[in-house]
RNA sequence: GGUCUCUUGGCCGAGCGGCUAGGCACCGGUCUGCAAAACCGACUACUCCGGUUCGAAUCCGGAAGAGACCUCCA
């Protein structure tokens, strides 16, 4: 491939160019959500951006292979109900099925995801439906005896893993520091070190969530799942493993463990990582409780929001940081981000009205180059987005005579639209696609025309009432020079 | 307490040794019956203190502030 993708690699702490291992084909893991609650705004982050990685990699000719998780498993709960499986609580406590729990967010998940435009992975697979996988890979450590059961429990001995591969080596950890540092949890007593972790738990008698096992009846450790179902849908070793970086510890340092453990490989070539986003100059998670939820955002309905905010805006808001910046929420930046978005819509919409020239003032060839380095300077979407503001300028001073563009530069003004803004960074006008949109184009020009009329008679009594009326459902009229242009608010 | 990261103009946010990033807001102007949009112009910052360098927002050292992880979290 002429065009060379580098990715920030958390294992290395630099920049690497890109380079699958089976070329034409790419694989890459990334952690999905906890489907016991509704997704908020973190979820968005992660989600926005390794859709932006699987567009790039499509982008540029590999056949990607995406594989995300669903964990519908659940994992322990730091509070008075120690031990007890999360979904396993909510569904207590709302007299369903944990299936239906889960089943219930996923749903949701898909849902929100869908209307933020995030493509779906090419696997989604769940925690529960491979619990086989996970127990083998439980045996395959044991039998590599980096394993061992106390009372039904196995747990991973970090230290004796340690002695051989460096365990803290993705997060930058040393053992002896971990050694200094722990806090006492729930089958502390159990394991032979605190920074020891379970690889498969024994239920107790209120966990309803339980599968039969070689040790007992329980459920899987906590970063399992990741490493049997990337091993099988993915292969011991792959490309890309995604994340937020919230799980590079342990989560990640663990998954890195049990693969060497099992297979002797290090399994991922490249580990990336998005960024928090903020509050308040705060993580927005849920342990915080300052989280706000993506229907909230979409509906405008929690008490921090001064008002809804189109999924498309969300997403446009994401892609203005850099995925490895951390983000900071405010009703401003959203704000600048939707009138910032709606340019940039009208803009490159009306790129099919511009009039060609002879010769062009502007280099759209150079400007289309440069979208590309940013996209491929580790997924740049700011600096993409800047250039594609860029080609804004163009195209509205070329609309003023101020600059002239090519028949060819149009069609290179139009490529850089349907490559960069729609196809990569996945940004859609909100109005395009509706099936009554012709429907709604006829009833406009109907009324843009009895407007045009009643301008002519300098009747803007009737004039200004189209406008004003039109305003209040949310359609706005803008008078140019070449006629009236309508658009929604 | 340990490990790590960050601190850019009114706000968001790029930048990785020399060249005005970009968006939003604000202020002039053009256009317009008015409005909106658009265009032109103006404003032009890098937490602080030292050091390296011809030259530092960018490298090094120190201080202050903020954050992440160490526990489920995207």
């Amino acid at each position: 491939m002429e065009k060379r993708l580098t990715v920030y690699n958390t294992l290395t702490r630099r920049k690497e160019v890109f380079e699958p291992l089976a070329p034409p084909f790419a694989g890459m893991y990334v952690c999905g959500p906890t489907v016991y609650g509704d997704p908020h705004l973190g979820h968005a982050r992660p989600a926005i951006t390794f859709d932006l990685l699987f567009r790039t990699l499509q982008h540029l000719g590999y056949k990607t292979r995406y594989v995300r998780n669903i964990t519908d498993v659940g994992h322990l709960e730091n509070d008075a109900d120690e031990g007890e499986d999360k979904i396993a609580k909510k569904a207590r406590i709302e007299q369903v099925e944990p299936m239906e729990i889960a089943q219930f967010y996923t749903d949701r998940y898909h849902k929100f995801m869908d209307m933020l435009n995030v493509m779906r992975p090419s696997i989604e697979p769940r925690a529960s439906g491979h619990i086989i996988e996970q127990i083998n890979l439980v045996e395959q450590i044991f039998e590599a005896g980096f394993a061992y059961e106390v009372n039904g429990s196995v747990y991973f001995d970090v230290e004796k893993y340690d002695k051989n591969h460096h365990y803290g080596r993705l997060s930058g950890r040393v053992l002896d520091d971990l050694m200094a540092n722990t806090r006492e949890l729930d089958g502390q007593q159990e394991k032979r070190n605190p920074f020891d972790f379970a690889l498969w738990k024994k239920a107790s008698d209120e966990h309803i969530m339980r599968w039969p096992s070689p040790w007992s009846e329980g459920f899987p450790g906590w970063h399992l799942e990741c490493t049997a179902m990337s091993t099988k849908y993915l292969g011991e070793e792959f490309d890309i493993h995604g994340g937020g970086m919230d799980l590079l510890f342990p989560h990640h340092e663990c998954e890195i463990a049990q693969s060497v453990a099992a297979t002797g490989k290090q399994s991922v070539r490249y580990w990336m990582h998005n960024n928090m986003i903020t509050i308040n100059g705060q993580k927005m998670g849920k342990s915080l409780g300052n989280f706000i939820t993506l229907e909230e955002f979409f509906t405008g309905n929690h008490k921090l929001l001064e008002q809804s905010y189109n999924p498309m805006t969300i997403r446009f808001f994401i892609l203005q940081a850099h995925y490895r910046s951390t983000l900071d929420f405010s009703n401003e930046a959203l704000q600048a981000a939707d009138k910032g978005l709606k340019k940039l819509m009208a803009a490159t919409s009306s790129i099919k009205n511009l009039k060609a020239s002879d010769k062009s003032s502007v280099n759209i060839p150079e400007l289309s180059n440069k979208c590309d380095e940013a996209l491929l300077d580790d997924l740049n979407s700011p600096i993409l987005i800047a250039n594609l503001f860029e080609a804004v300028r163009i195209i509205n001073a070329a609309k003023d005579g101020k600059e002239t563009v090519s028949a060819d530069d149009i069609k290179g003004l139009q490529a850089i639209a349907d490559t960069f803004l729609y196809e990569i960074l996945g940004l859609s006008d909100a109005a395009e696609g509706d099936s009554d949109q012709v429907l709604l184009d006829g009833l406009m020009n109907v009324l843009i025309g009895i407007r045009k009329e009643a301008r002519a008679k300098k009747d803007f009594a009737t004039s200004d009432k189209i406008r004003d009326e039109l305003l209040a459902v949310n359609i706005v009229i803008k008078d140019t020079k070449d006629g009236a242009e309508w658009s929604r608010g």
